[in-house]
DNA sequence: AAAGGTTGTTACCCTCTGGTAACCCTATGA
DNA sequence: TCATAGGGTTACCAGAGGGTAACAACCTTT
């Protein structure tokens, strides 16, 4: 039905097309067949540039994960200070969300699967956003406690995110991100404080 | 191989074999005949108890959410002030972390599968014990603004407990629920000053 | 000790779905 | 125009796993 497309084309259609399927229904419940026909094409199509629907999946956590990940730690690193590497690191993260709406289903959606491997994945690159923020929380509590603290951060942010996206409501991620990063920026202090 | 048990009996130590078994692999990488083998019993016996899988995983979720929502109610319900809502409702939540280690992980874990179902039991979950916390949080913002933020930070306790328990170490809960606490109440407080 | 309810098992079905072998169609270039 | 290569399809396999019908072992009660 779709036109024929050189392999390149194909692989990124298909890589636009099932991040969608996977982000709305979950791993489980997507066949590879959900997938084909959502991209107007048949099976075996998928298996020319996939080894497996595993290897599509974590292509497509990979994907997803790297834009994260650069939004975050970019935006952190171009800020100055503390309090305004807090807020723009979690505006980027909102903004994020907010944009590459599939890929935060995908990775943080309630209807993410996680087998093995993805879990692996998932949790790598949920460390590295974590890893990305942590300089932010002061360095006199040791590393241990400062990482766990930075996951905390990453699943507040996580939390909101979660929160508005299921309920389907429209935020403005720069206005979300300033009131979270307030919040954020004065829990750390805090921590700061009492060590 | 194992005695016969009168029915009921039966029924708990499905229920509590299953939990472990699910908690461990998910819902999806777990068959019914895993939770029979580990139960000592057949197949049948487990539709002698419950309609379907579905059902056994979604009676596990609404008990396990159960302990959840009841400890942390209670915590913050029985505290005095703010400050000590906030410790002893988060201490209460990392009490539940590390003694019902198998639930936590059936609810929130990353191998946590949700289909359709499952997915709104579990947000549910979640939605109640952000409800049981929102009065912790300034009632001069707006009721969705402070139900976005209780989600946060029910984000916060999720995304601390995830850290540690993937990662095997122990903790103490009541130590860290102070630490964390300290954090999010000087948050809120921040919150309610900038409106 | 026979009856009847309860607990449990064996053996099976059936669907779903990941994956593949074999073939077809279309464009291009010599 | 004919060969060739690469994109695409049809038709199928095979295993896994949810669910069930029929049967067997037990215990209790009379």
């Amino acid at each position: 039905m779709s036109m024929r497309l050189p392999a390149p084309a194909r692989r990124e259609q298909i890589l636009d097309v099932s991040v969608q399927v996977f982000a709305r229904n979950g791993f489980h419940s997507t066949s590879m067949n959900d997938v084909a026909d959502a991209a107007g094409v048949t099976k075996p199509v998928l298996y020319q540039h996939f080894d497996s629907k595993q290897d599509l999946y974590l292509a497509l956590l990979e994907e997803a994960g790297n834009r994260l990940r650069t939004a975050v730690s970019k935006a952190v690193v171009s800020a100055a200070n503390g309090k305004e590497q807090t807020e723009m690191g979690f505006r980027a993260y909102f903004r994020w969300v907010a944009e590459d709406h599939d890929a935060f289903l995908l990775l943080l959606g309630s209807r993410a699967t996680r087998d093995e491997e993805s879990t692996a994945t998932i949790r790598r690159i949920t460390a590295e956003t974590a890893k990305a923020i942590a300089p932010l929380i002061a360095a006199d509590i040791g590393p241990e406690h400062q990482r766990t603290l930075a996951q905390g951060l990453v699943g507040l942010a996580e939390g909101v995110s979660r929160h508005l996206v299921e309920r389907g409501e429209t935020f403005d991620p720069d206005l979300l991100g300033q009131q979270v990063a307030d919040m954020a920026w004065a829990g750390l202090r805090a921590v700061h404080r009492s060590g």
